[in-house]
DNA sequence: CGCCCAATTGAAGACGCTCAAGGCTTGTGG
DNA sequence: CCACAAGCCTTGAGCGTCTTCAATTGGGCG
């Protein structure tokens, strides 16, 4: 395990986490380099929503209007810290960011993975301060919502609150079906399922095919989202690929048999809620 | 454990289960004792609410005003399916209810224990289905508000709708904490920390107290809850009676050492947001 | 070309599961 | 009032998945 101290004085994240894994972070899509970023960026958040509701030009005007910075991080850094107060929510525009929880003795869960186009906090706009820190997975760009503008969007854009409202229960639900992995499915059950989901996550913003995505997380941090050691990850992983149903190797996803994958997850996608429809 | 019979006919859960401890049910409110029920059973709804938000008097009318009827379940029933559309949401007045899914050969997961004054499943006015199941594990009073209603108050009560948004957010904290439980906690760490996030969310309703509260959970669904079996469950329930920890019998939970049982559970209160505050 | 992680493998052991049997409590009916 | 049934709780024994501890290998980068 990467080390893990991030309280020391003087800790440097750059330093203490160098990126472990070549990372291809944008390999589908090329933007126009001429293009203003910020616009251009947030194209990954308008699909995701798009996929599961009816955003008008009017919402998308007033989601880029909402934006006050973006910025830059680097990987395996806490970009919101638990139990302090925030002022703004934060949407991943490129990268993999996660959410995680600690116990005494190095034991850490990843509550979930973030993929671009993800809102990383937005239930910090109501909760003010989160129970868990957010960390970069790789370098990462970012954009701010402060939430004073998510709040005037709460009182003049009701549709829109109700398509975020959604987005929120849809990390919950995601929550869900983690808690269901870790307390009812088996190690392989594990891994294929947080696979499979991710597959379908990044396949709506463009960042996946049938034929796997690039994942540039550790055996350590896989272990970390899996409740399970990296040692057993390891032999997991393994089981699968001698199964001939998917290979994870130097930061890429090959699903080679996504049929197998499902049933090995036992993976049911409606709890993902890909239907566009009024929210 | 109390009576669990309930198709039998004639079946009164106020009879088959007395309330176990004296409930100071309106310390805040005294509504006219001739109004009708539904007004004093969302006593504890608003005392949830009170407790984390500031509700005003115009709100508290308005939510009475959501409410189409209410109904009494008996135990062991599925109150709320997955996967079907759902045009309303519940809200439950008394008894214990819980979310959970299954995977095959009877592995089943209890996502999140519901008590007095929850909303079992606000996440459905935006989600519109479930990804789980929702099921009675005692008789239960429940009320029902339409989601057309829910909608009015996104469009009229934008206070409100961050009111409701941060309680299906803290729904969410809660599954992560389970998360971290279910992947990193051993037995004795996850059956304590039920136990301690439950003793919290029954003393804001008035249903606990330091000494413990009502429980009327077989080992079989503490099981469900934590990802153990229920044979590991009782070993583990012994060992932490034996410790002078907390006693669980008879459908009762006494904390003998609530401090050795927050420490055996690493419980953090935190993430059930226990300030009130604007939101 | 050597360092630093990440990945990999082996061996031993722990925690929790499975299977099985018996005990206790409560409600029912004779 | 007693006998019985049903459901839940309890305990034992053996086993399996996963962990722990400890090396070793491999790949990318300075």
């Amino acid at each position: 395990m990467a080390n893990r101290s991030p309280t020391d004085p003087g800790f440097d994240p750059r330093v203490a986490y160098p990126a472990p894994i070549q990372r291809d972070i944008a390999p589908y899509m090329r933007p126009d380099p001429r293009q203003p970023e910020e616009s251009t960026m947030l194209e990954r958040h308008f699909m995701k929503l798009r996929a599961r509701a009816t955003l008008t030009a009017e919402h998308e005007q007033a989601i880029r209007g909402l934006i006050s910075e973006t910025r830059d991080h680097p990987a395996d850094k806490v970009v919101v810290p638990a139990y302090v107060e925030q002022t703004h929510s934060t949407l991943l525009l490129e990268g993999f960011i996660c959410r995680y929880k600690d116990l005494t003795n190095g034991r850490r869960q990843i509550t979930q993975i973030h993929v671009p186009g993800d809102f990383v906090d937005l239930h910090s706009f109501t909760l003010k301060y989160l129970d868990h820190d957010i960390m970069t997975l790789t370098p990462a760009k970012v954009a701010h919502f402060p939430h004073e503008g998510l709040r005037r969007v709460t009182e003049q854009f009701p549709a829109l609150t109700r398509i975020y409202w959604f987005n929120t229960n849809l990390d919950a639900a995601i929550h869900r079906e983690w808690e269901l992995s870790l307390g009812r499915r088996k190690a392989r059950g594990r891994v294929a399922m947080l696979l499979s989901e991710l597959q379908l996550r990044l396949e709506l913003v463009g960042l996946a095919d049938e034929t796997g995505f690039a994942f540039p997380l550790t055996q350590v941090e896989i272990s970390e989202c899996t409740g399970l050691t990296n040692v057993h990850v390891n032999r997991t992983v393994r089981e699968l690929r001698e199964a001939g149903v998917v290979e994870l190797r130097r930061g890429r996803v090959d699903v080679l048999d996504k049929e197998a994958l499902w049933r090995e997850a036992e993976f049911d996608p409606r709890y993902l809620y890909l239907q566009k429809r009024e929210r």
